[in-house]
DNA sequence: TTCAATGGTAAGTAAGCACTTACTTCAGAG
DNA sequence: CTCTGAAGTAAGTGCTTACTTACCATTGAA
């Protein structure tokens, strides 16, 4: 095998071990059997266990940091169609944990021992998803179609149900006993409790209702 | 010092370790060292150091599955204010999660490694809760008060804003750059973008009433 | 005074860990 | 055929880990 292939396979191993049993928890000695290697292979391609794991992280994040998240519903932004951006995003994002949940617990594992991926994703990924959103609230709040809420507050209310259902359904209920419903059909729901919650009310045109205005900066 | 307080003391040390690092990141000798004593005191009070660890779990679980979920807004929900019980909710846990930062890590740790902690807690307290708030909903969309979604899409929604946010507070984002809110004003804003975003349309029920009525005690 | 119970430690041990060394095998270029 | 360089390994090395042993010191009741 080429030295290439085998430094990619030994990625791949690790990140699956790693993500099921953390750092710490994985040896390398593990890593080896698991790639049908000796030690000293996993050795020669990375030079220390850390080194190992930023490869997969570095590996990983670059293909989050790259990508515009608002991209994958690019014409429903471009029409103003709420429904269909929060949906696509939500139905998206559920798509990406369902195929890929090693990431989500590695990422897990990586903020609990506070290694620098956690930092950098937060930093890289999860800031421009917050300010992209952020934006196009806003921009709907201007055009009257949604009420004056923080519009953070909106992102975080969102992003909420949605990493909160997939990390229910794979870290916490594997098996979907307590609520079993398909992507699809959450990525539906969340959005449409969503833009209801968020909807300016009628007869409140512009969003500059008594209720909006009534609570702003409420303690000091 | 006696035996009693010495175990509370090793296990509060250990807990708080145990949170920072994981289990297997945690050291019996650094925990020795941090409550003060030589590592054979530690294995004195507990024969190993998993036992410690169940010992830990246990000593914070049972505090969570003997308590009913709703008691803390149980007049709001013989009132049936929905605003006042969700806010209740919220507002706990939010406090309660910012006084106890270290038992989320711990639960998060645990679920990762899948310690039986996880499960038992999954069990005893989370499915409880979920019972328990999808029963208000059932009851109160046959009021007529909310529309007929799936009542435990909606506890998901909820529960996912709630410890969402304070996963970011206390793991990810614990300068809270992105977002920095009180709880008082996350558990108002939460409250009001689900209730608006389940209440029963206009024209749909008898309903109205109470979301009229939702907001008569002002915030303190 | 004695002595057993209690609270405590210094100095281990065996296994496991990340990482290294010194070696073999073998395909292809000259 | 010979030589080179890359793929690969067996068998370490030294340190750390969970856990143990054998011992000390204080106290208070008999």
């Amino acid at each position: 095998m080429t030295g290439k292939n085998r430094r990619l396979q030994i990625l791949r191993v690790a990140m699956r071990l790693f993500s099921q049993r953390g750092f710490r928890g994985t040896t390398t000695k593990e890593i080896a059997l698991a790639a049908g290697v000796s030690e000293a292979m996993v050795f020669r391609h990375f030079a220390t266990k850390e080194e190992l794991y930023s490869a997969i992280l570095d590996h990983k994040a670059c293909v989050h940091e790259t990508m515009d998240p608002l991209q994958v519903v690019a014409e429903a932004v471009a029409a103003k169609d709420d429904a269909a951006v929060f949906e696509g995003l939500a139905l998206d994002a559920l798509n990406q944990h369902d195929c890929d949940p090693e990431f989500h617990r590695l990422l897990l594992h990586s903020a609990l021992e506070e290694h620098e991926l956690a930092h950098m994703f937060w930093e890289k990924f999860v800031k421009r998803v917050y300010r992209t959103l952020r934006n196009y609230i806003r921009e709907r709040q201007r055009d009257g179609a949604m009420r004056n809420v923080e519009p953070l507050v909106v992102v975080r209310a969102f992003v909420g149900m949605i990493i909160h259902h997939s990390l229910n359904n794979n870290l916490w209920d594997r098996k979907q006993q307590l609520l079993k419903i398909s992507n699809q059909a959450a990525a539906r729901e969340f959005t449409n409790i969503l833009l209801h919650g968020v909807a300016s009310t009628p007869g409140n045109g512009r969003g500059h209702s008594k209720m909006t205005q009534r609570r702003k900066r409420s303690n000091k």
